[in-house]
DNA sequence: ATATAGTTTAACCAACTAGTCAAAATTAAA
DNA sequence: TTTAATTTTGACTAGTTGGTTAAACTATAT
């Protein structure tokens, strides 16, 4: 029956990201995930033939998910200053409700580079500049954003987005010391981020 | 004879230092790092009686190190700017040096928690605040920087400096295809990092 | 020289791990 | 109902892994 086909490969699967997201590649066990999953470990290579198709599975599902957020900033019919909002407020709601993404993919992808750089292929950076000009071509005149000074902020925002989530553990230690609730910093954060970048952008002229 | 204690000794910190760096604590091999210092793999045992011992000596070696950075700022007779500045050529500078620290200790903390928040406990966060404030009273009020303000603040600057070594394989992907070359890109962080933080902070009164 | 203490090694082990396989159970088709 | 195909299981295996142990080696002190 292909309805309970569905539902062991979709509960492997679900068990598996669950277990990879916790202990990793090289931390997760077969065995776990086949018990997370309530059946029998021969079932997981039924599947998924080895513990690498499996993972692959999982981490291009996740690395899939995680880009996607930044898609609708190169379409949404705001301005740039909207956008920025937009991106932060999505991107951080996305990891409170996913927060083992960041630090899943980041350790995997420095782990085994080639796996990440496989889907990074498959996007057009350049177009995707030539998207934003177009939208915004005055804009980005006035706040001095180049195709040259794009690397810089761009990387800046996924620094300030993603950091928090990747370096949580550090932070619920500080901030355990200081009477602050980390779900508490990062609903801030969703403005914080936003103003920050806008105030840094606004302020490029005069230097 | 202690000078030969000395240099097994030293060998084999050295050894997996190197080796959990490239591999994580799940992913090393007690073989490996015998193997890479040239020695049986019962010398390791001898010395650091189990895996988990050798790798917390290397964990607390490399979180100390990192760590330490960050403390000059605040007692460096410095402006609060050229303090930022400071901190970012100085931060970005030693992960320059030791491009796998910022990822090994992102995934080993996340994997146990509770390794970095021992060695948070020794921190006293609100005697560097104080610190901070009698260093820069004036300026933290120009800036409209505050108790309150400062772990936004912060995190954004430790953000800023540690994500692009941590996302490198990410980065390094992308940048392929804009023919950017990622040292070039770090080089130039140093002060664009810099420069963008001091814009956001002074453009604060204004919001 | 020889006894003592510390260092290094080779051989070994028990526990674990990803993966296999043939048989059993379940489902679909005839 | 019988047959064929698919799915699930339990038992097993070959290879790894962290860790142990007793013996060999080295250096120091008497």
């Amino acid at each position: 029956m292909t309805e309970k086909d569905k539902q062991t490969e979709e509960k492997i699967f679900e068990s598996a990201t669950e277990v990879f997201i916790e202990k990793g590649m090289d931390g997760a066990r077969m065995q776990d995930i086949a018990d997370h999953a309530g059946i029998n470990k021969s079932l997981l290579h039924y599947y998924y033939r080895t513990k690498d198709h499996l993972f692959n599975a999982v981490f291009e599902m996740i690395a899939g998910q995680m880009f996607k957020k930044f898609a609708p900033v190169f379409d949404e019919k705001l301005s740039l200053e909207e956008k920025i909002k937009f991106f932060f407020r999505e991107h951080i709601t996305f990891m409170q409700k996913n927060p083992g993404l960041p630090a899943f993919l980041l350790n995997e992808i420095n782990r085994n580079p080639a796996r990440i750089k496989k889907l990074i292929r498959q996007i057009d950076v350049n177009k995707l500049w030539l998207t934003l000009e177009a939208q915004h071509k005055d804009e980005l005149k006035k706040y001095n954003i180049t195709k040259q000074t794009i690397p810089q902020l761009m990387s800046t925002m996924a620094a300030i987005s993603v950091f928090p989530f990747a370096a949580r553990g550090i932070l619920e230690g500080i901030f355990e010391k200081m009477d602050i609730n980390f779900n508490d910093y990062i609903e801030e954060r969703k403005v914080f981020a936003a103003d920050f970048v806008i105030k840094a952008i606004k302020n490029d002229s005069s230097s």
